[in-house]
DNA sequence: TGCATTATTGAATCGCAGTTCAAAAATAAA
DNA sequence: TTTATTTTTGAACTGCGATTCAATAATGCA
């Protein structure tokens, strides 16, 4: 018997994370993705069954992370809707913060992957984007944020406008302090949504 | 002599607009686009020089038209810069609800053509985008928006929001109203930005 | 130490699709 | 009609890179 060295099945994910961020999902070469996670090429489809797979799994363990965590934070009862709501930013934010290529992954090559395989997306994602839409609604049930907006389309311009920031502050992270992204996000949305 | 009949170059640009659209740039292939434009495949390679070129060609023609639409609403002194963020949001609105698979491609490809030729890409997107960062400027100039915001932060974060709300509606126009999506984008946003 | 089993390797394979190009067709001028 | 020129064609080419797999190495166990 032998066992297998370390865990090149994370190492692998590791590596293609910062592979797809830097060529994009398309260009990335699995042999670029074996070089830096130091296997060989062959290694790859012993963890893996094709290139899609690493993708989906790249998806799979964010979105169950991000879903735990805000469902931690939603049913709380010490805070209410407002401070679960900077909850949520603070959330992505600091996801995005400790990896920032996996940000550039998430808005670069999401779409394209539920576009080409809905079904095999995991569904984590849709658990936490209604989480979120619920944190919003018990906000207005609450009286503390304004009726007048339909929220599951202020809920998409919400995330939609996050991720593009995002995404621009993992490409350049020089040109914009992270911390006033995040006050200002808070800042312009919660005027929008308060009573 | 022989002319070129009809305008194949342009017919090959809608049919890939929608071949982009309905596959992704990646998996489109280039005899689908020379089917829908009625072409041979070859003849695609003589109106433009390969692939990429293609994608390039329709974000150009895209933003200059945005671009000098806004500029036409920018100059203008019978409105203020509340009525022009209106506009602003119209004319995207309004240049997608024309062409849903435009929106698509906008939103899936062009992240990865500016990654991958910066120089490339058409001029025009950073004038649209300055000129609008110009409009809330004036706002704020004029005292009509608070001055509590990062202008390029919230420009950013509102262009995001559209972004995607608009790609979802592209995606399954029936299940939201685009004049719906329209109101509550203004109305959310002008909350954030009013004084 | 030797054997059995499993992990790892990376060169070879193989299919795909973007691109090419020589031939054919269409048109204008002579 | 004939000729010259340009457009159009699509089958063939080609290169790339994901995937495979036979060989090798490593490990646990007897």
């Amino acid at each position: 018997m032998r066992l297998k060295e370390g865990n090149k099945g994370n190492d692998i994910l590791l590596a293609a994370i910062k592979v797809f961020a830097e060529s994009g999902y398309h260009n990335a070469k699995i042999h670029k993705i074996a070089e830096l996670a130091g296997v060989a090429t062959g290694s790859i489809y012993v963890y893996y069954k094709n290139k899609e797979t690493i993708l989906q799994r790249i998806f799979e363990q964010l979105w169950e992370r991000l879903y735990n965590e805000l469902a931690a934070i939603s049913r709380r009862t010490d805070i209410n809707a407002i401070e679960k709501f900077d909850g949520l930013i603070d959330l992505l934010f600091d996801m995005f913060i400790k990896d920032p290529a996996l940000a550039v992954v998430f808005v670069n090559e999401q779409n394209y992957l539920i576009q080409k395989d809905p079904k095999g997306f995991t569904p984590y994602y849709q658990k936490f984007i209604d989480l979120g839409e619920c944190i919003v609604v018990e906000g207005i049930d609450k009286n503390a944020f304004t009726p007048d907006i339909d929220v599951k389309i202020i809920r998409s311009y919400i995330f939609g406008g996050l991720r593009h920031l995002l995404h621009q502050w993992a490409q350049s992270p020089e040109e914009y302090s992270l911390d006033s992204i995040r006050e200002n996000v808070k800042y312009f949305s919660k005027r929008g949504l308060l009573k």
